[in-house]
DNA sequence: CTGAAAGCGCTAACAA
DNA sequence: TTGTTAGCGCTTTCAG
């Protein structure tokens, strides 16, 4: 049988308020009573049941991170959450929606219920549906990956567009100018069409023209990227450099190339995106932009901690910093 | 204003417990009344308050997990247990120990305070405390990465010894006398002492003598393994072939023999062990124990449920298959 | 089959 | 300062 509050008061002959007070500190107690109830929960180690706390003070400290799944990349965001939320008193409780709207709303629900304080998501196409849910049950939450000024949420985000022109600048610069690109699922927003976009715009800018065959999609795996330069490499043309949407496409697509006998950055200049640990570990060493993911975290949990606390929040909208890291997959064919 | 059974009551008319009756099936209803109910259950999309039927029922369906911290290791391990975890209706409720017993011990108790149903720990060296710890607060747990067997605390492991036992077995059929390791920290029961203990047992068996200075010690990190290839090759002999606790231990030293000139496995042959996504995504391939860390988690999830609803259990250990991957990083010298 | 009422463990008025 | 008591939102006897 666990111990309640009840029990304690009884074997410290005081009433419960006593002890509530002693262990919320809540109010002052005569020190010999505080002594006596202290020593009672010291010998039961006695825990104060969390739920029926929550139930009267509705709120758990518990925040719901909704991810499309744990791997290494999430892994970093997650690290983030948690330790801004544990350095809050918080505990973050975990879904995988598996890229799934449908489990993404179902999450969504399950979490209200449970009470959550806040929630972060971390999703590819948040739709009309997610806003319209979540103004219903009136939780606190926060995009990760999107952005949904549009919709009123407050997200926080890379800048993806940006990076993706530089990195086609950097190429030109290197001397670079048949150009291709492998870039991810148009669906999703940001890694996806936001790169794409970018890319497209800034050959456009610099007048340079994209050979359609060097323009390939690819899902966000290594097998993907490894697919799309098999189906690059079919041409008889290829391009002197190429933009992937994301490291792991292009650590596919390096192996690819190898496999079929090119050499990178020799044969083919190769840049990726996010900088995972992968990149500065494989041969060559892979110029990418370089992501703070963790910061993504740490920045979606404050500002979601503000907006429980405050009510009312100044950021909406927050970009996270990048930076091109510049290895040895890049090939310098003359300087400009 | 957050909606209560009551105000569905009022609402359709009829008393709490016939609205507790309708979400809970718990007992037959009416047609008319499920009907009206269910009705405005849908239009003001009421969702029961988690905590106050947690409150009631002594269960919240919440399984703390502590792990050292979210890494792309653990990933797969937390995608295990969430996996198995969200099947049977159940969350995750995390918290990273930094490896840190104190952080651990304190885990542990605010994860009973919060009621959850159930605790997975994965740590590294699980102390006589943090088993009195358990036995006070009644939360059946599951250990994973260490065996715990003298607790009487059922646990999930991969068998660290047999797999080294194996690789050494391999490397001598392959031809391989002069074989060193870098180990991992010993304090380190499972990863770090049963593997180097093993690849002693083995190398002693076949007879082989080990040159000390091809036992290095190093973290599970690429830094760490690059360090200490760094100290391995300042002797004037090198082992022909060499065991890693780690696959990340591995690629860190591989890159190192490479960045000094060593041709892998010309050179020297390199095995790891994990078998993490990396190890075939580095050329060369390396050769290594895959083990399958989901599995783990998703074994650990099932022993907890099990423990949880039957309250007593029957297999207090398990291991989780591993299996030798052979690709490119051994050189065959002759075969034997 | 339905409703009133007790109570899960705790906190917070409210009196004393 | 302390104790008594009324809930927090829900489930579950227990009568009807």
């Amino acid at each position: 049988m666990k111990l309640t509050i009840k029990d304690i008061a009884k074997m410290a002959g005081v009433s419960v308020s006593s002890v509530s007070r002693v262990i919320n500190n809540s109010k002052p107690v005569n020190d010999e009573i505080r002594e006596r109830v202290e020593k009672v929960i010291q010998e039961t180690n006695f825990r104060p049941n969390a739920l029926a706390r929550g139930l009267i003070h509705k709120s758990t400290n518990l925040i719901g991170v909704i991810i499309p799944q744990v791997n290494s990349v999430s892994a970093h965001l997650i690290n983030g959450i948690e330790e801004v939320a544990a350095r809050n008193g918080y505990h973050i409780i975990l879904s995988n929606s598996g890229s799934d709207t449908e489990q993404e709303l179902k999450a969504l629900d399950i979490f209200a219920e449970r009470q959550v304080d806040g929630i972060i998501l971390s999703s590819v196409d948040i739709t009309e549906q997610h806003v319209q849910q979540m103004n219903r049950n009136k939780v606190p939450l926060v995009v990760v990956g999107q952005k949904t000024t549009e919709y009123g949420i407050p997200w926080v985000d890379v800048d993806n567009y940006q990076p993706v022109a530089e990195v086609v600048r950097y190429l030109v610069r290197c001397g670079h100018e048949r150009i291709g690109m492998i870039y991810g699922p148009l669906q999703d927003q940001s890694a996806g069409l936001s790169r794409y976009q970018a890319f497209l715009d800034e050959m456009a800018r610099k007048q340079l023209p994209i050979d359609p065959a060097h323009l390939v999609e690819s899902r966000f795996t290594t097998k993907g990227g490894y697919e799309a330069m098999e189906s690059l490499l079919r041409n008889e043309s290829v391009p002197t450099a190429l933009v992937c949407a994301s490291d792991i496409i292009a650590i596919g697509a390096k192996n690819c190339a190898e496999d079929r006998g090119y050499l990178i950055p020799e044969d083919m200049s190769i840049v990726g995106f996010d900088d995972i640990e992968l990149a500065a570990l494989v041969r060559p060493q892979l110029t990418t932009v370089q992501v703070n993911i963790e910061r993504m975290g740490t920045r979606s949990m404050e500002i979601l901690l503000q907006t429980i606390e405050e009510q009312q929040l100044h950021t909406m909208e927050h970009y996270v910093d990048y930076r091109l890291m510049v290895r040895d997959s890049v090939k310098t064919i003359r300087k400009r």
